[in-house]
DNA sequence: TATTAGCACTATCATCTAATGAGTGCTAAA
DNA sequence: TTTAGCACTCATTAGATGATAGTGCTAATA
């Protein structure tokens, strides 16, 4: 049980996940983690002592990989599927070597140029850039790629238009400064006419222009409450109906790209892990709440086989970052593979898509 | 070589593709045929003489069977993937079967019950009541599916809005009669007051509500070519501004669901095949195109194997059907899968969700 | 003349075996 | 501390075998 001559003491590290509290492995072992690792995500195939040492930098025989190696394996970097076969690496190395990464990753000029979005060109709205930067994504790294669609809640009202369609019902036009035009309708009891309703449709927007639907939900509760405003008729049924236009009840909506991708993939090829895959992805609602929780935090997120709270997305690493415009984080992208995906380049994607998305949002934004 | 026994001259035949011409099979032939291509939709596997000798109602040896199967192989109808091997359906053979099944296809109540769409009660615009009946079509069917968004020509106008978002740019906001919310940019090179624009936009709105969008296009450019109009402001200018507002430049949308519920089939297991797939599901284009077919004749359209044009989905099956309000065909939708599909079954589906989305788009109409 | 039984033939599949080879762990030597 | 050497393990492969499911053909039968 040698195991401990690996281990180096320090003071902290920076693990968001708590590993190696306040151990670290030594420069050789690293060394050897690492390039397995690298090996493994090229080739998809155990890594063995024999390979290893030809591949890696040092000369180090066989042998004596194989001591680090056994050593590893104790500590949980690495497994073996059976007595005879390499070893690959668990979730716990993928997150050391993600961790020991250059944290500032400089993206390759070769990446840059590939990533461009047209869309743009095309008088074409928010949701139109965004698909294209979904599906862009999802070509470049070859997985499945998602992308939620902004938030309601923090973008500011650029106007809202309020449109008859029957006795009653009507429907509401949200357009927010962040370019995206939201519809739905609303069911009244008593009748307007178009007039009166391009009153009250012109009384909001006075009202509530540039503020933030949260704003605009509180200011209108304020007024519900306020007796007073009862006596104003126009007030009081612009409050009435301003009310339920601006209740939140979309759910926020993603877009997903490439989900066939990851078909192609070794690492999905069995049937059971593709039905699980299946239904993850059908089971929108889970997926969304990581890409919510990736809105919150600056940076990119990565979440490693087990890390991330879906359970039928266990065997994969999400790398998730948040767009925006030159106001609000709007919302947030990125892609779902396999744990031994190629981390260094997918990062530098992803990073670097989101940065020419928040861009081209920024610039059509109606500021 | 007694294959002509098989044979029965007939005047003429209803089949599209011109299969049989002027012959038809005998009705013990048929018989046959029809049981294996049933046996076949169920087990995916080669049918031999001795189980269809079993499974079938009438009592033949299989050595008659055999006889038979061998002079359907003759036709063209069967084929044997090798010498000791049962025999699988062609293509031919589906289309014949397709063909001879009973015209208007009863829908079973089991079926009806389970077709039903509830995202209108949410307040969902069209999108949403689309999104959700291409999901569930999926879910029953387990094949992939697609469906056209409303195509803007044929539709009706309902409202337009015009919204000043900079000094060059006017968000236009278009609603149609059947409830489709359509927006875009356009850029102008001198700039207008937002009161210009309502005013601009209530002429075109008092001008062109409930005329197509075909026609509104035709009429506005009647109004360019007449030239008495340049002397009246605000009619050239909204003139102008109309022709660029209903410039139809979007190329039509459609949704998808359920693409990964192919792999699971066993037909799509190979690799190859699948990189095919994937493919024509990037190529959106081509299999928008084949949904704009289906737009133009009424009832259910099937393509069996290469029968549709594009060479990618040459080893799937297409069922696919319009949808419409009480005015027009909107879009249409139906169903990819493999060749060997339960026709009856989905044919079906996809009428009786086709019925159930057309009563509730026209629910949802404003009209 | 149409149907069927019988039989020879063929290809696949599952099972078994033996050989191969990649890889490990341990020990002893450098 | 490193490494060479060796025994051992286990997956993978190839070949061989028998069973199985199927065909095509021929001759007998109804």
């Amino acid at each position: 049980m040698h195991g401990d001559f690996l281990l180096v003491k320090k003071a902290a590290v920076t693990g968001k996940s708590g590993l190696l509290e306040d151990m670290v492995l030594n420069e050789r072992a690293q060394l050897v983690l690492n390039s397995i690792i690298e090996n493994y995500i090229q080739s998809s195939e155990p890594i063995g002592s024999r390979t290893l040492s030809k591949s890696i930098g040092v000369t180090l025989s066989p042998a004596t990989i194989r001591n680090i190696m056994s050593d590893l394996a104790e500590l949980g970097f690495l497994i073996q599927t059976h007595t005879s076969a390499g070893r690959v690496p668990t979730d716990k190395a993928y997150r050391f070597y993600v961790n020991s990464l250059s944290t500032p990753s400089s993206i390759p000029e070769q990446i840059k140029q590939k990533i461009t979005l047209v869309s743009t060109e095309q008088g074409m709205q928010v949701e139109g850039i965004l698909a294209e930067a979904v599906h862009m994504l999802a070509d470049l790294t070859q997985f499945a790629c998602v992308v939620s669609t902004p938030k309601a809640s923090v973008s500011r009202l650029q106007r809202i238009e309020l449109i008859k369609i029957s006795e009653d019902r009507i429907l509401v036009i949200l357009v927010t400064k962040a370019g995206v035009v939201r519809d739905k309708i609303i069911f009244v009891t008593d009748s307007h006419t178009q007039d009166f309703l391009n009153s009250v449709a012109s009384f909001l927007n006075d009202k509530f222009k540039n503020h933030s639907m949260q704003e605009i939900r509180e200011k209108i509760h304020q007024y519900l409450v306020d007796d007073r405003n009862r006596y104003h008729d126009l007030l009081a049924q612009a409050v009435r109906l301003g009310k339920k236009a601006f209740e939140l009840n979309n759910p926020g909506e993603m877009l997903i790209d490439g989900q066939m991708n990851l078909l192609l993939d070794p690492h999905f090829d069995e049937k059971s892990s593709l039905r699980s895959l299946i239904d993850a992805f059908n089971q929108k609602s889970e997926i969304m709440k990581i890409l919510d929780d990736s809105m919150r935090e600056k940076g990119v997120h990565i979440f490693i086989g087990i890390e991330n709270d879906f359970e039928q997305l266990h065997g994969c690493s999400l790398i998730m970052t948040s767009y925006r415009n030159n106001q609000n984080v709007l919302g947030s992208i990125g892609v779902v593979g396999p744990t031994s995906m190629d981390y260094k380049r997918i990062i530098s994607i992803v990073e670097y898509t989101a940065k020419i998305l928040s861009e081209t949002i920024t610039e059509r934004s109606y500021d």
